[in-house]
DNA sequence: AATGCTTATGAGAATGAGTTGCAATAAAAG
DNA sequence: CTTTTATTGCAACTCATTCTCATAAGCATT
């Protein structure tokens, strides 16, 4: 009976332990956003977040969701993304840095990321005087017909 | 007594023409518009642009600025551009394609392009069975500290 | 230059994502 | 279990943007 818990699971736990380091309240609501976090594998907006958190505990506000968003992301525990159209979406911050390839039929968003492309926006920002502090780099694309 | 005109003055004239081409009525206010945007070398947003066209003509209405970027930007006329926080900020759309360095400081937009970048980005959506149909790529940057 | 068909405009109301003030509530520390 | 202090739910609010609708032009034609 080893692993009672799923991954997601044990992710949610981590995160909070990380936020009562640094000290912040781990409120009954912000566990459920951590579990929500947690189990999303796409990349929900803040609306979705509520609706998903609200099957757990039908109490949680949107207010609040976006209080914790806004704290999560201070932690670092979650990344906010604003993609093209639309409100902010978010994902776990757990997982290496990435960017997104967003399908534009679908709004499907695929993570990639390339060691090249990290070094040349480095090099850019240098050449014109500049610090790199942080990039967004979004290819929004429509899947490529098969060659049959 | 050659070239009476501004550059910018031609470039808002050039843009009314392809207005027109296209079937699209060029309005007084319209006309206001374009020479605003023809005359910023930053990225203005909305209310910006409004402040500057009711310089011109009072009577220009932020409903109309609105409308006539919405109506620009479909002609390929202007550039919508949403960088974080805040609302979106246009450029005409004449010059060549480029990508942007935000001074995180002052707001400043610094605009560069890299034809490694752009080949690579291609290469990344190819090997995922994706065609590029366009992309953002925005540099947050600090100033960095001369060496003295 | 007057006509008529159609689209654009101004003013303000409406929308939608996100934030905030406040009184009630619940973490965490003692 | 009490105190301290941060968090919550709710509703009111902000801010960028869009919409509604009655009026006012474009512009192709007479």
């Amino acid at each position: 009976m080893a692993d009672r818990k799923t991954p997601a699971q044990q992710q949610a736990e981590e995160m909070a332990a990380s936020l009562r380091a640094a000290g912040v309240r781990v409120t009954r609501q912000r566990v459920v956003l951590l579990e929500v976090l947690a189990e999303a594998d796409d990349h929900p907006d803040a609306i979705e977040l509520h609706r998903r958190a609200k099957e757990v505990d039908d109490s949680v506000s949107l207010a609040t969701v976006y209080r914790t968003l806004t704290v999560l992301e201070q932690q670092g525990v979650v990344q906010r993304h604003a993609f093209e159209g639309g409100g902010a979406r978010f994902e776990t911050a757990e997982t290496a840095h990435h960017d997104h390839l967003i399908d534009l039929e679908t709004g499907d968003v695929i993570e990639f990321s390339s060691e090249k492309i990290e070094r040349l926006q480095a090099e850019i920002c240098a050449e014109l005087g500049y610090e790199l502090i942080h990039h967004r780099l979004e290819l929004y694309c429509r899947k490529r017909p098969k060659k049959s």
